[in-house]
DNA sequence: ATGAAAGCGCTAACAT
DNA sequence: ATGTTAGCGCTTTCAT
């Protein structure tokens, strides 16, 4: 490992102290212009790059936000990250991904790490794993700790801090009413376990809606998929045993699954079956037919994530509070419903 | 911002010096048990954390890597990720990610920011643009600080180091010639612009293997793609145009818009036409039909690279040679082609 | 105009 | 067994 060029170094070189080195890097006209000049032509010669790690150690900032979230395969979190990124760096920020893979361990471990000095602050979305634990201590200690934390979409009562999410009970109400509309009544819907909390909340949705209607609410219609790897096969099953003229699912991957395995079984859709999905993405872009879907302005929400969690950075006040953005959504009309 | 407990604090707080508690969290024998004892219950109580900063200060050594991509939606680079920190986490160190967004500019800021001093090396798939420009300065520049850094797909001779490829003119050649060889004559390339590495050799082994057939090379058959919005208008244009009974597509993306158009002017998949894609991702699997897609194995090439990454950085001497792995592909037939 | 020195949090060689 | 000290790279206050 060559070594980096430093300030001691320049000074050895050009038999001045640190100190002056440092100052005429940074223009102060406490040093002369000959030596700001000789100074800063040899740093810029021999590329001089100050050791970010050690301003750091000084500064306590690094200008630098952290996302953790829980998977990159999964066209939500992609574009809340295009958002934040946006965001971030039209303030001068820069922008690291850290991944969970829903482990609730490397959660903590990927969050610890950040903590301690690399970043100034988070913005997270919870991992399957967490939520099933229901332990958020690493996220309130680093909270406790003074770091501001954002927390978007899969976010808990249980930490007082900023969050930025979407309407789930209401979205979901729109659509499930939409195919009321069409006279539509056996409606399917595919979701998560109740654990994950967009989950639940969009689960709640479908069944006041149906409530509200007077329709029953009938358990065998609602499929919650834990293990992902046996997704062909639970909805292969949920269509075998059931009928349905509609169907939701909680995100595109589910619902083109779905419709996939509707066409197989020779349905029509938007005909036979109407289909609205979670997440505008390119798999609802590009399926065929294209599905529709709740658009759920990912990149907005990403947006206003990092603008709650810079503003937090750079008030000097003790935030003492904290609020919720509600994104609004829109449920948008593709292939997979009649208009 | 609260603070987060130091050495200091603790030494201070137990009346005992600095080195000792330090000495003391890690176990050393030098220390008493009693103290050591009291000490850990101490820094367990307050919950101390060690400043990653102040270590990586000092030991010149953080145990992350950081991987530069150029995009996060696109499975490829998703599953590359999947594979970098698979092998990584299980030796031990943590994986950053930073997008360049096909952009030269944040490329190079992303790249500068975390070569000084928080990471302790780079995996890297260039930018459009960084290979559109020809200029690889800054990552040169950080080999030359002695940074280790593995590069993957979106590669350049012009940097000397270690990489991870597929062979993209032997895996156009297999596809394209299985096209031949089920009788299929009138082959449509969908394809980037030849300044991008990967689309460039996949150019190449179409021309080639229609060389080697004995069928001319129609240009009007290559479709060279520069800006994703106008996707498309033209591929639509492009099938106007001229008449095809098979279609090769660089990415799942433009490969599923074919497939789109091609539906839509009544085209029958896999009769009439037949479809191949580079990236063996969701979308491929999930439209309708599935698409038959060259596997270029990304979960290993990502398990690779980190392994070439992680070696550089724990062995001692002077790396004076890399090596490119060449990762094998693998023709996939799914529903766009027949077997 | 320039430099010395302290300090950010930690480690480790070297006292005591 | 415990403590002192120097040093990682940088900034900044306070001399000179």
């Amino acid at each position: 490992m060559k070594k980096n060029l430093t300030l001691k170094q320049i000074a050895k070189e050009l038999d001045v102290s640190i100190s002056t080195v440092s100052k005429a890097l940074k223009n102060s006209d406490e040093i002369s212009e000959a030596t700001r000049n000789k100074i800063q032509a040899f740093a810029k010669l021999y590329n001089y790059k100050p050791n970010n790690i050690a301003l750091s150690l000084k500064n306590r900032k690094t200008k630098t936000i952290a996302v953790i979230i829980p998977e990159i395969v999964h066209d939500f979190f992609a574009m809340v990250i295009s958002g934040i990124e946006n965001l971030a760096n039209q303030s001068g920020y820069n922008v690291l991904i850290c991944l969970s893979n829903e482990s609730y361990e490397r959660e903590v471990i990927n969050m610890e790490m950040l903590a301690s000095g690399s970043i100034d602050g988070f913005v997270i979305s919870l991992s399957k794993e967490t939520q099933a634990k229901k332990d958020y201590h690493h996220i309130k200690e680093i909270i406790n700790q003074g770091m501001p934390v954002v927390m978007f979409d899969r976010v808990t009562r249980e930490v007082y801090t900023d969050k930025v999410i979407i309407d789930d009970v209401l979205a979901t109400q729109e659509a499930i009413q939409y195919f009321i509309s069409k006279g539509r009544k056996k409606i399917g819907f595919i979701t998560t376990p109740d654990y994950i909390s967009v989950g639940r909340l969009r689960t709640e949705g479908y069944k006041k809606t149906l409530e509200a209607n007077g329709i029953d609410v009938n358990e065998n219609l609602i499929l919650r998929i834990e293990d992902e790897s046996q997704l062909d096969t639970m909805i292969d099953d949920f269509f075998e045993k059931n009928e349905f003229d509609a169907v939701m699912a909680v995100n595109e991957l589910y619902a083109v699954k779905v419709l996939r395995t509707a066409l197989k079984r020779g349905i029509k859709v938007p005909e036979d079956l109407h289909l609205i999905a979670f997440t505008d993405g390119v798999i609802s872009k590009n399926s065929i037919p294209s599905i529709s879907t709740v658009k759920q302005n990912a990149f907005k929400m990403g947006e206003i994530a990092a603008r709650l969690l810079i503003q937090k950075l750079e008030s000097e006040n003790e935030h003492e509070h904290y609020i919720t953005e509600v994104v609004g959504t829109e449920l948008l009309h593709r292939e997979t419903t009649t208009f």
